[in-house]
DNA sequence: GCTTGTATGTACCGGTCTGTATAATCTGGC
DNA sequence: GCCAGATTATACAGACCGGTACATACAAGC
């Protein structure tokens, strides 16, 4: 029986390697570095993922619903839909101020799996879905044209990938502003 | 003597290893693939580059010259500043088209070489860094305050992120109404 | 003709990788 | 007490990796 009191070896695992993987790649991490760190034996992994492969796959998954918890904060830091979209955009600043900031771990995913079938690819592809409903919705209860939440999504992304080949968080606070000005918000509070 | 008539094996390396590290990443392709698919000898890739690093860095320094020369060309297919800036926007449209499209390889190639010290970063930071430039040199020349600059940088960066994950074109349609709408080109021709 | 620089082919080294085999150990339920 | 399942430890297989050693071939310049 599988004790949820204590992290658990299955848990531990994935978190371990997701740590690693979206620090130094999934290509340059291997088996062994995962287990010693984790602190489970070599067969425990394989017991519970059948492949590297598949604990990747796990990996994904669990990243995946961190970024949609992610998104679904900034309905908390703001009551209305102009405020929320907004405050999406201050949850990037913050982000990307994390001393281990790496962008989005799906979508760097995507590019260093390459190949012809990506598995990372549809994990990205429904994350990037979501936010642009995420700001369709709120868009639409603003009383705003449909095109605004693509061009929400786009200066995220943007933003994500920029702060992170800079170095610094000042693509996320562009963004932000751009996104005011995009929600014909001109100040854009603070 | 090196023959300029013929592509000569350096070049013929360097080109084979660029398209290879695109299209499955530099870690995902090995020494042995490279002098494979180029006709060269193992010892014959270890005269002209030291080492796996070295190749991975004269290929990063072509593509950075490519991405210059690709952004160059804007200029060519149009005449005034905010058609130029638009122009960039065209040629993402026709890029992303491109069979072989897998987003900015610079960029690329940030994502996958993790570690401390990425060498990669250097030269996709410089890369925005030649965006934002062009941007702002051009904005300024049209009157344009100078956060536009930042923004269509954004916008471009976001759009090739997302037609790669999503392996569609519209976004980089998207990113050139956004870009026409930040220019004050309400229709922004086609 | 000889030398020099470039290219070739092959064999090999040490290391790392994923994944497997095998046997010992711990732990909780009945 | 006993059994079943989870975990551990270690050793190993098979493949691939980057890089080197060595002997050879070819072409051009003097």
């Amino acid at each position: 029986m599988t004790d949820s009191s204590t992290p658990g070896a299955a848990e531990r695992l994935l978190d371990t390697a997701a740590r690693l993987f979206y620090a130094r790649g999934v290509s340059n991490v291997g088996i062994n570095e995962i287990i010693a760190r984790a602190g489970v034996a070599r067969m425990t992994l394989y017991h519970h993922f059948p492949s590297k492969d598949a604990l990747v796959k796990a990996v994904l998954e669990a990243r995946r619903a961190e970024r949609a918890a992610w998104l679904a904060r900034a309905d908390e830091l703001a009551s209305t839909p102009r405020g929320r979209m907004l405050a999406v955009f201050d949850l990037l600043e913050s982000w990307v101020q994390t001393p281990d900031f790496r962008g989005c771990p799906l979508v760097a995913a995507s590019f260093e799996l390459g190949g012809q079938f990506n598995p990372a690819i549809p994990y990205a592809r429904d994350h990037i879905t979501a936010v642009r409903e995420f700001f369709a919705e709120r868009a639409e209860q603003a009383g705003l044209p449909a095109n605004v939440a693509a061009q929400l999504q786009l200066l995220l992304e943007g933003a994500t990938v920029t702060a992170l080949v800079q170095g610094s968080a000042a693509a996320a606070t562009e963004a932000r502003a751009a996104a005011a000005a995009v929600l014909g918000m001109p100040q854009g509070g603070s």
